[in-house]
DNA sequence: CTCTGTGCAAAGCGTTTGCAAACGA
DNA sequence: TCGTTTGCAAACGCTTTGCACAGAG
């Protein structure tokens, strides 16, 4: 009984071996979107069908086991949710760096200014990346 | 000669008035989708069809007139092109709101930090807003 | 006059749905 | 065993494309 089984469990998901399979590469990943996720599952599951994948990720967003994330002008990508941190997008290599940052003082700033119940923050920095600048 | 045929024209689009009918409806609402949009325009033009609707977002967005703010599960809304500000998403009743805050000294940390060059900050942070909380 | 934009219909593509069989608990 | 999940095929909905005609500059 591997890690993904109780996570899926916890999140009220049988814990079949195709949504094991799924979070193996996105864990491993770190993020990725749904083709990329296709491709990678079908190595293991020669017959996975894509409404599955979708059904799955849904269901997994759904139960906040995973989050999406909306980029500009890409796919969106999915990701084992985490603690609250922010993404940096490379415009030209597409790759995608988690950071760790606080934001914690504007949250509150705004809240309160704005009368405003903050419960997710979505920040999303994009440019080049040291390797393409 | 209208303050949004400048504006195309700025853009090196030409200045129809199917295309300055989108603009004004834009500006009035602040922020958009595209149904609502398609909607609107049509009170103006009966026979406006989608494809054109889609073909000038396209085309204003690749001009930098538009920006389009991709939301968490909503549709995406497109906003005349403005200073660096963010937005407030109600959960609830989906209004979006505008608001100007300063994140310049985190930019600033994090191309530091992460030798990265950042070009554009998305920025959106969901919750109730004064009314539906 | 020339080039771009418009409207229509059709095509395209990503995503969802319905269903029977397989499977997890 | 019971309820959920899977895979398949079909349906769906949003977006794009091709084309002939209209309109902007």
């Amino acid at each position: 009984m591997n890690n993904f089984t109780n996570i899926l469990r916890e999140h009220n998901l049988k814990a079949t071996p195709q949504r094991i399979a799924m979070l193996e590469y996105i864990d491993y990943y770190g993020h990725i979107n749904i083709d990329k996720l296709y491709h990678n599952v079908q190595k293991k599951f020669k017959s996975i069908s894509l409404a599955t994948i979708y059904k799955n990720i849904n269901s997994m967003v759904e139960n906040m086991l995973l989050f999406e994330v909306k980029l500009p002008n890409e796919k969106s990508v999915y990701e084992i949710t985490k603690q609250n941190h922010s993404h940096l997008l490379c415009e030209k290599c597409g790759d995608i760096i988690d950071i760790d940052i606080n934001i914690e003082d504007k949250t509150k700033e705004i809240s309160l200014k704005n009368n405003f119940e903050v419960k997710q923050v979505n920040l999303v920095f994009s440019g080049l990346c040291k390797n393409c600048s």
